[in-house]
DNA sequence: CTGAAAGCGCTTACAG
DNA sequence: CTGAAAGCGCTTACAG
């Protein structure tokens, strides 16, 4: 039932167990004559090499772990796709860990991966003060957050983008913008909200910031709250599409007018905004080049492909799209 | 930078590697003394066993793969969040491995895990002729779809699913009612396929099928096409939430009245049918708790805790969620 | 070009 | 109660 040893495929041929070895690893020098018998014993039993005794050895896995906040965020699914879709290309399988943003458990998979010889780690998570990436004894990669300028790292350009939403919508004619960000451990959350004040500042415009986890639960709870009373705002910037599709539906429900009476733009560009009625204006993160980017970078970085100068952080633009949420630009 | 090993351990415990190994697995006498001089050297050389050799040894790896067919099909992680969190809890690691529904990609991960020796498995995915799952040395557990009534699964009852989504339109008014299946070699698919058909020829109506993939993008365009023309239907029950979002947002586009003129009636019960307008009605099923059984059996199995007798199939009811794609029932 | 040996870090009979 | 030995399946210097 489980798989042959190479010690088996060694007998069959008349040969050292060395001698398969190389011929495995296409290493070193292997008789012609010999090279096909070991080859007809390796096809005839079937053989492949056992993975685990390979690891012990060479402390490698061919292995890379990608750390989730949570995956029921599309967001994350959509990224993972994309990375998934390069590490198996370039012959890494990937290890997804879904950490539900719970710092004791992301560490516990630290430590796991760790042990298991992973050769590389992304990291999509916020901020957790417990674990120090640097000393992990193999090269990590930043997903969508930027953690310090010497480690790798992708995202896009969340201050432009905070300023971008922010100024559409002065341009549309709303003055008084709400700016409903994600948690404050979250850099990119921190950098939307930076691009909003600014843009605010610049104008004269008082800035309205209210905090609401990533989640459209939390979101439609926070809208309820908020138009309970009569509407103070003529625009919300939200800090990412959950966060404005559950806003959206609060508005529904208190039948006030999307957009006329208040325009929404969400962040992130995931496949839900199509779907909401109306559909969402977003700001468009490239989210499947991200995570191509991302396992690219990490890859050459394990094998050693990375010139040493090149920059290590990589910041994508991002774009508005105007959709049902926000008035059209004249 | 490495992990300490065993036999740093054992010097700086003047013991033998074998003593520090049963101190760590708490298994076989350990004197009292020893033990805490063991225990001292352990907690100053912050030691944690190499799971690698561990596994080499023991063929185990307290670790389980899910296998997912399409991890931006929301459903899918949704599931895997439940199975996660008990893997987790009962202290195994989860191994998540997006196939994109490809034969090739499915055989490799399954290659490559049980070169890992990873205790079990879930298979998420459709069938798949090359692999024959009962050859793996390790059990295996089928998630939202029956392969074998051996094997264990655990899956809601779609058939059932199918009758009382066909009924439901019927009663609310509707005649003309189109089901928009799944891909045939999805069983699940084919389950509530059958539902609607025993329906449909009970009340001597006929049946309309037609199959499409399990993504908004190709329900989007099969609406697009269907209601070019005059609508021929008063009805869709579509074999999941995606297609119902798909031909939803099709129909709005054609102006057609939901749920006046169409009633549309989705399946699974993802997060998506709130977001919609107007929300989706939908066939609900437990998606939590289907991920929490199938990790707790698939973990019992493992440590040879399941009773012989123990029904290998798991099906979960399924309940109607009436929304505002369908006429309320009077 | 090929084989014998040692070792990756652990665990488990087997003695004592 | 504890240690020496062998082995999990592989790979890589080192001889020859």
């Amino acid at each position: 039932m489980f798989p042959t040893t190479i010690r088996e495929v060694a007998k069959r041929a008349n040969v050292s167990e060395a001698t398969v070895s190389r011929v495995i690893n296409k290493k070193g020098y292997v008789g012609k004559e010999t090279l096909k018998k070991v080859e007809a014993a390796i096809a005839e039993l079937n053989y492949t090499p056992n993975e685990v005794a390979r690891m012990l050895f060479k402390k490698k896995s061919n292995t890379i772990g990608l750390l989730i906040p949570d995956i029921t965020n599309p967001f994350f699914p959509e990224l993972a796709k994309a990375v998934e879709a390069v590490a198996q290309r370039l012959g890494y399988l990937l290890i997804l860990c879904n950490t539900e943003s719970n710092p004791e458990t992301e560490k516990k998979y630290v430590r796991e991966l760790t042990h298991k010889y992973v050769d590389g780690l992304i990291i999509m998570n916020q901020n957790n003060e417990d674990i120090t990436y640097d000393e992990l004894p193999f090269p990590t990669l930043f997903l969508d957050r930027v953690h310090d300028k010497r480690v790798l790292s992708v995202s896009s350009q969340n201050k432009e983008g905070g300023r971008i939403a922010t100024e559409y919508l002065l341009q549309t004619g709303s003055k008084r913008i709400l700016h409903i960000r994600g948690p404050h451990n979250v850099t990119t959350a921190t950098e939307r909200a930076e691009g909003y004040q600014e843009v605010m500042k610049k104008n004269n415009l008082a800035a309205h910031v209210m905090d609401c986890d990533y989640a459209t639960e939390a979101a439609y709870q926070l809208g309820k709250s908020l138009f309970k009373k009569a509407v103070e705002y003529d625009a919300i910037f939200a800090g990412n599409d959950l966060i404005a599709a559950g806003v959206l539906m609060a508005a529904k429900e208190y039948q006030i007018s999307v957009p006329d009476e208040l325009q929404i733009i969400g962040y992130d560009g995931i496949d839900l905004c199509k779907h909401t009625s109306p559909q969402l204006t977003t700001i468009q993160q490239p989210i499947y080049k991200m995570g191509e980017q991302a396992a690219i970078l990490l890859i050459a970085q394990i094998e050693n492909q990375l010139q040493e100068k090149e920059s290590s952080s990589h910041s994508f633009p991002v774009e508005l799209i105007q959709r049902g949420t926000t008035k059209p630009l004249r």
